[in-house]
DNA sequence: TAGATTGTTAATCGATTAACAATC
DNA sequence: TAGATTGTTAATCGATTAACAATC
């Protein structure tokens, strides 16, 4: 029985897991081991090692890790066995690229719906979709039972959305504006700011 | 004399500080203390008072930090005082979406120009800029002396691409593509992946 | 069998927080 | 002055690594 939750950081590394393996798996491999993966990702073996015994006995002594097996097993402990929905808030450039990106799909997310609040963009057609009024979210929001939004309008207006977000039954926000977004705790947030990514950079450049 | 090196985790957090102090100023407000600077960053007071203090005495006891002093230090630390010219790879959604952005310049960053080696795309007018021939990041990046890549190709050419950069004297990259890149370690790299912060928020949800 | 690699424990390392004298 | 807040030290907390028995 496992009282104590699991640390965050080691869940943040599950994701990078998954993907180094689908791509060992894309290359003919079957097995790898926690020196190789670690390797690959550049952590070290005994992290890897630790951070997967924490939710179960993967690996056989001698042979390390059947990569099929070890595949399905995070998909299920992230939750990306099944496909959810997800609703692009802001139809702007970003909103754009990210609808007509093909990365998400098979990787347990299904870009459902798009909005926004300028009646010069709703209705307007991007790839499969159509831009709805955010005025229509709720409904939408609900009929699907969605809740994780890609929040891509301007950062004047982010906070607000995703209050209203949150309102209306979104419990996952990944927010590319460049604001962080004050929430009740139990609604989750990760951010997207490459201007916070250059300016790490350049602090280590001449 | 500081001889130890700051901790990478600490520059990692300065940003974020620019960023709220950017944002209290456009508010107004000219002071501000390291308890209400971590409650709009959920950071603690101590944490940013020792942070700041790796690089100087930049607050008065009684009264705290001067806003826009502090944004200047904090400038100058991140080496953003100056403009980087920086050169977006690959003229694909994202690599249009970026162009567009007006988010990055009188932030330390201009977008200097963009390749691709699509023949479709080369010559392509985004925005203020013309899609440039692949073949000729060599001399272009030399001739500006840009040291930063924004790298939007698909994950299959990432880690070649990558290696071209470095040997035509790019020192950092922020990686859009969902590889991981090897590369030596005097270059810096920075990965944007919204599939793995998706996956790290599904975790907690239902 | 011999070699390889796991899962786990204990040791180490580093980051965060609490506390407080100094002082605006 | 009294209240507020800094910069810094020491204490705490948590994460990473090293080591190794177990065993495939």
């Amino acid at each position: 029985m496992n009282r104590t939750p699991i640390p965050d950081i080691v869940v943040g590394r599950l994701p990078r897991y998954l993907q180094a393996l689908r791509q060992m798996a894309e290359a003919g491999k079957t097995t790898t081991s926690s020196k190789e993966l670690g390797q690959w990702l550049r952590i070290s073996a005994a992290q890897i090692r630790k951070d997967l015994s924490q939710f179960g006995e993967f690996g056989k002594q001698g042979t390390g890790y059947a990569i099929p097996f070890l595949i399905e097993q995070l998909q299920d402990i992230l939750n990306v066995n099944r496909c959810w929905d997800v609703a692009i808030i802001g139809a702007g450039n970003l909103g754009h690229a990210i609808v007509r990106y093909q990365g998400f799909a098979n990787r347990g997310f299904c870009i459902a719906c798009i909005f926004d609040n300028d009646p010069a963009k709703i209705g307007q057609r991007i790839g499969d979709h159509i831009v709805e009024d955010i005025a229509n979210i709720e409904n939408a929001i609900q009929k699907l039972g969605i809740k994780i939004a890609l929040l891509t309008v301007p950062a004047s207006e982010a906070q607000a959305m995703a209050e209203h977000l949150v309102a209306v039954g979104i419990k996952a926000i990944l927010n590319y504006a460049p604001v962080p977004l004050d929430l009740p705790p139990e609604v989750r947030v990760q951010n997207i700011d490459p201007l916070i990514q250059l300016q790490h950079m350049t602090y280590y450049l001449e």
